[in-house]
DNA sequence: TCAGCCATGTAATGGGTTACATGATTGA
DNA sequence: TCAATCATGTAACCCATTACATGGCTGA
């Protein structure tokens, strides 16, 4: 039952349960909460679909759980037979792709077509994102003593303060630069539209 | 034939067209080599499929182009329409959506499950890669006079130095810390599968 | 009392990739 | 001679989101 070729998806919920035994509700929520600002946030329609799929190629099983004042849930784990089909998928090395969508950058790259003043306001609001994202990672640092199992997961979060700070830094300048050439040309030509 | 509400991607098709006209194909080049990076690099079965909705609802108009020496081609420009389509979906400040999916980090917060060695060369051909990028986009720079008509994309590349930089930064300080834990940990515990 | 959390799913639709299909010209 | 570039598309398939559907408990 094993040997298929999964999407990456796949992985990153296979990889999610190597943290515990998780209930689907329970995943899409750990997922939020973790690999959503760097690989992907589930819709939970998909983490049911995946969740059955993994468990009828024997990586996943799961345990019916009564509960009294919850609703009843199924509860997920991870099978040795899924464990070693994740390492092996981690270390064949998967043609490492970093893809970025960013309609801010976008935006940027269009703003020809459209109001400084809406650009500006649109990079300034990115920024205040990124900044809260940031403050939020600083957060968890703090209120999470350092362990050794947390090594890596604290690497992420590295990533994580770095581009947020990158990011802020981006916009600061570019916000700024839209003004300043918005004050030259003073009374503004009818941009955008037409011409 | 407007008011239609479009996905995303279909208007950073017509803002590519309002660089200038171009063939599907040519259309694809372009999306490579700008919006790639930041956005999307579409499948050209996309480009074409975009193109003939765009074409549909009167947002771009096509021509068709005899060559000699090269097959005949259709040449697309953006309408009139189609700008003020642009420019509304442009000023309407689409809720920024901002997403990374980048299967190196993912890779890192999982890596407990694999080699510390695989992980530490993954990241650091990835900084490689970002290293590669960054190059690229200082040449760019170099190679081209700032002018008016560069302005808005000139800031796009601002935010890809940018993020290349943070990312080669984070590639290389995580590299180093996992390899000076493997040293700690020497003569290595089967690390990755089982236990 | 009312929002939000816990809990699981199906159905419909559309987004997007990959493979298939073809073929001439140009430069190394 | 062989790879790359120019040039356009179809078909099949899966990925993924959104909307639909249900309902009890908890805390403000």
């Amino acid at each position: 039952m094993a040997g298929q070729e999964l999407p990456q998806n796949s992985y990153a919920v296979l990889g999610l349960l190597t943290f515990r035994e998780m209930s689907g509700y329970d995943l899409k929520g750990f997922a939020d909460r973790s690999i959503r600002h760097f690989f992907w946030a589930p819709a939970k329609s998909q983490v049911y679909s995946e969740l059955r799929r993994l468990t009828a190629i024997g990586y996943v099983e799961q345990r019916e759980v009564e509960q009294e004042t919850r609703p009843d849930k199924r509860v997920y784990s991870i099978t040795r037979e899924g464990r070693v089909a994740l390492t092996a998928w981690l270390e064949s090395s998967p043609p490492g792709s970093e893809i970025v969508k960013s309609t801010t950058v976008l935006r940027t790259f269009l703003g020809e077509h459209m109001s400084p003043a809406t650009l500006a306001q649109g990079i300034e609001r990115y920024g205040e994102r990124m900044g809260a994202w940031h403050e939020e990672l600083e957060g968890w640092l703090e209120s999470h003593e350092p362990s050794p199992s947390d090594f890596f997961p604290r690497l992420t979060i590295r990533w994580g303060l770095a581009y947020t700070a990158a990011s802020m830094e981006w916009a600061k300048e570019a916000a700024r630069e839209i003004e300043s050439s918005m004050a030259k040309n003073a009374i503004g030509p009818e941009k955008g539209i037409g011409r």
